[in-house]
DNA sequence: TTGAAAGCGCTAACAT
DNA sequence: ATGTTAGCGCTTTCAA
């Protein structure tokens, strides 16, 4: 800690008081407006706050009231683009409520995780948004709860936790859809980590689709780990040794887990001279907006990510509890999921058709 | 704010001394070491904190020392690519220090900065990080200075604010001197806006440096936002319309002021079907880790980027007074840097060449 | 070596 | 309508 700043003495409600010739008490209720107070006296009071440059003391109110307008924002990456819509959703509308978010950039370190925990409850936070639910563990956000700090997960499930819920699935099945609407019937998927609930749910919703449309096959699942490099040797090895299959021919459209494998497998498609979207359809699935920037601009799967952010920072703002036991707050799926637990409320995922898709040339 | 949970009472170093069976004061003191303790009472009240879980409560503690553990992070958007390997280093110098940060998006609102600005205050944070200080206006951070909040800005310069200093014009020199040694001539500059102070210093360099070699032509600076799509529009641009000038051809190399700039200005190359490097040589400045995921891989001019949140982070947590004024905390800029005062600490500005630059063809 | 008392800035009973 | 008292959790004189 710094040394105490010497000589600035701040102002405090007592200089307020004092100089509006009240009571602290007075002083107090009349900024607050928290009981009745002559408009003469309050007028005093707010005058001299004024003159003064008074600025309420945030840290003593809340030790006082015993509530926190302190929300610890775990994130694993903050440099990772696919959080940053959701980090804005929630800075913005947890600030709209007059809260403070800390922010915690783990850098995927369990040390640093622990550490931070820590630290929150040490800043008597009132609530905390974790992004990234894989990389914390069964228990490693158990002692926020303990403490009776509210916890709220987006992306990912840990048993117990609050969490906002997209559905994955439904995102990756609206892109093979699409593809397949097209034309496309082979159809190649470049998978995200396996600990990623989020890949998985992806992975499957693809395979199911396809399954479905009969033509899946196994090879044409790639592995990938989210990052543009990843999907960069994705799509360069597919069209070095297209793999063998009913046809030897190699597929006609890459769909990537995420944007940014994406954005990779479009770059090594271009590099090796093979025409997108002619030649080789590329899409990705979140709608970060990077994906607009690309050229040709990327086809992808909008997900509501600012939203998502949001309905995160709107729960941990939010008095008033929410269903109890595993919360789930916002079903965030097309309009016409199929069965499923009954939407909180559903949120828009969107095809988002660019320039990187079209139909299969003859 | 949240309703008080109720319930949960925390446990408070009260409850530690009762069970230890000390008074408040030694307890207190027993944690933090602050005066000599018996072995034995020590070990009792360490083990009965243990016991209960007891965490300090650090907002009680700013309240009584009147130092704060808060440190406000001002971003004009968390999203831009160019801020984040500075918030990283920022920030976990931060938290090595046992400080937090509370982020502040301000999205380049005035509105939203000016509020933030009182909300800082109330936080009672000890000091404040700005980027982008161009956005804040001459008095827009001077309610914190007059609050006694230690102020530091990353980029840009306002009179009588503490800032980080790099050479921009020297990166943009170095930039300007290897296209130069590759053969290049004709090298187009995409500049940036006219009020970001490390534009019109990267804009000089490169200007001074064409001069010096007698090869400046002032229609190759084409004008630049410092986003993405305005690089593809600037070398779009130029290869539909190549400037007139001394000779009819067109550049053989395009600078721009950042590396977002330059990946736009890579990808209306490659779409086109202009070679890069063969055709085109294209470089950036600021070495963020997308460019090295570019492909051809974007040379660029690699900053010290995380050192410069480091050092930011450093001097906020940091109890001694650095040398007062308007202070230079790091001269960042290459070893040989002519003139100007002298380096408090000179970190490196490097040459990354990469994929992107190769001698002009003939 | 330990504890009692005071107080950081604020608010909420409870008087008056 | 206003003021007095008490206390949030913690640390620091100052005594014992």
């Amino acid at each position: 800690m710094g040394e105490p700043r010497p000589g600035l003495r701040r102002v405090t409600i007592k200089d307020v008081a004092r100089l509006a010739g009240v009571s602290v008490t007075t002083a107090s209720v009349a900024l607050r407006r928290s009981a009745p107070v002559s408009e003469a006296t309050r007028r005093r009071v707010v005058e001299a706050a004024r003159a003064l440059g008074y600025h309420p003391n945030r840290l003593a109110r809340t030790l006082v009231l015993r509530r926190s307008t302190l929300v610890g924002l775990l994130v694993p990456d903050i440099a990772d683009p696919y959080f940053h819509e959701i980090v804005k959703g929630i800075e913005s509308e947890v600030s709209r409520h007059g809260f403070s978010v800390v922010l915690c950039d783990t850098d995927r370190s369990a040390e640093r995780q622990s550490r931070y925990v820590t630290e929150l409850r040490e800043l008597q936070v009132s609530a905390v948004i974790a992004l990234g639910a894989e990389e914390y563990g069964e228990d490693g956000l158990r002692p926020l709860q303990e403490a009776g700090v509210r916890v709220v997960l987006i992306g990912g499930t840990i048993p117990g936790v609050a969490r906002v819920r997209i559905r994955n699935d439904e995102a990756a099945r609206l892109a093979t859809e699409y593809l397949l609407s097209l034309g496309h019937r082979r159809i190649a998927f470049v998978a995200g980590p396996e600990r990623n609930e989020a890949a998985r749910a992806r992975l499957r919703g693809y395979r199911r689709t396809l399954q479905l449309a009969g033509t899946w096959e196994p090879r044409l699942e790639l592995p990938g780990t989210f990052d543009v490099a990843s999907g960069y040797e994705a799509m360069y090895g597919l069209l070095a040794s297209p793999p063998e299959g009913p046809t030897r021919e190699r597929p006609t459209a890459v769909l990537a887990c995420n944007d940014q494998m994406a954005i990779g497998a479009l770059q090594a498609a271009l590099r090796a001279g093979v025409r997108v979207p002619g030649e080789m359809a590329v899409m990705g699935i979140g709608g970060i907006p990077l994906t607009a920037q690309m050229h040709p601009a990327l086809s992808t799967v909008g997900l509501p990510l600012r939203e998502m952010g949001r309905v995160a920072g709107e729960y941990v703002c939010t008095t008033s509890e929410w269903p109890p036991g595993r919360e789930i707050l916002a079903e965030v799926g097309v309009p016409h999921a199929h069965g499923g637990p009954v939407a909180v409320s559903v949120l828009p995922i969107r095809l988002l058709p660019r320039q990187s898709t079209a139909p299969p040339m003859r």
